[in-house]
DNA sequence: AGGCGATGTGAACACTGTCAAGACTCGGGC
DNA sequence: GCCCGAGTCTTGACAGTGTTCACATCGCCT
């Protein structure tokens, strides 16, 4: 009824979203298996249950969080890859380490997210068997290797590289993050995966 | 009391091995997630707080399967890179293969527990931050890339290989098994793998 | 024999995901 | 205006979880 009613509004306008955003921000902070649905749905608000007539369970939440962060991890790759102008050799070679240690940084920077966008519940949703492809970061880190190729750098055929390259900066990522690794080794990788790819530049 | 009493004997001989043996095997099969307490006190017969007198946490259960995890991946690296014998070029080349091909067969084999050794339950347990030493695979792989070396056939400095070999089989084979990479492209990888490392044979 | 410590049990607590039944609110047709 | 149905949310319940508590039982040592 009438006027103002700020307070317990109605329908509340967009749950889904809004329980998306929590179970995101929930799942950075705390990790995924430490975040209930019911957790979720009390911060914001709203009856445990409701949270099923838009989701048709907590795996499906969980995905849609997972989502979310390849989103974030696309952008992360992309903008640090943009960043470096230029088309010559040293921009290639530096565009394709700025690249590999932006997804590093992700994993760093928010672990839980990492762990869970590539976690079970979220990777395999694609029933493909090749998300490679659809993977924006994926195709961030080819075009950097692209790059280099054009500029006939590459110390290996092309092809198979893609996987190569991104095999080595996720398995990094993943053993970083759970302690495996020690931090510091970052830049050595970087630097090594460059010294194996790229060709030597005075000879 | 009395004789025979083959039925609900005493006081279950060992049953902290017991218990573990069967949190390994459940979690191989049913995966990390889906294995509860109870359900591996009740296979073994027993109440599930008598877990207790034998490990502080369920995670400590599971950190005993972790372990377990990561040495049956250490027996099957060593077994495939002691299967390749010679010294020469080839056989060196081959056993980086084959040691590579055992690990990430290890996580095709038995995803459930790949994941699980990996897991930040598991992995993370060793507060030195640097257990990649304590890991026979990583030292079976570094023994390979040493007898590379030995023969001059490196294609980079030595040093930072061990790391970002172990880091492109290990993100390679943890994509592999969520199902964001597809499975035939395992050869590929080893193949585009040693022809980044070692040296091109005719020249 | 007595008792003590290690090892087992059962019931209880707070918590989880999920579902069925009912209450509320909105928009559209009489 | 009214009412009804669709969409939305709540309450209450169920089975299952990890963990702890008080208690029972067994083997061993003095």
């Amino acid at each position: 009824m009438s006027f103002v009613t700020a307070t317990v509004p109605y329908h509340h306008g967009d749950l889904r979203e809004a329980l998306s955003a929590e179970a995101f921000e929930q799942v950075r902070t705390r990790g995924g298996d430490a975040v209930s649905l019911r957790a979720v749905a009390q911060a914001v608000g709203v009856s445990a249950s409701a949270a099923y007539h838009h989701f048709p369970d907590k795996t499906a939440l969980m995905q849609e969080v997972g989502h979310r962060g390849s989103l974030e991890l696309d952008r992360r790759t992309l903008l640090a890859a943009d960043a470096v102008r230029g088309r010559g050799r040293r921009a290639a070679t530096e565009r394709l380490r700025a690249c590999g240690a932006a997804y590093i940084g992700f994993a760093q920077d928010e672990p839980h997210l990492f762990r869970h966008t590539f976690g079970p519940d979220c990777a395999g949703s694609a029933p493909t068997g090749d998300k490679a492809k659809d993977s924006a970061s994926y195709r961030t880190l080819g075009r950097c290797l692209d790059d280099l190729d054009r500029l006939g750098l590459l110390n290996a055929p092309r092809a198979g590289l893609d996987l190569m390259t991104w095999s080595a900066v996720h398995g990094f990522a993943s053993l970083l993050i759970e302690g495996i690794i020690p931090v510091d080794a970052t830049e050595p990788l970087m630097a090594t995966l460059s010294s194996v790819l790229v060709r030597s530049p005075t000879r």
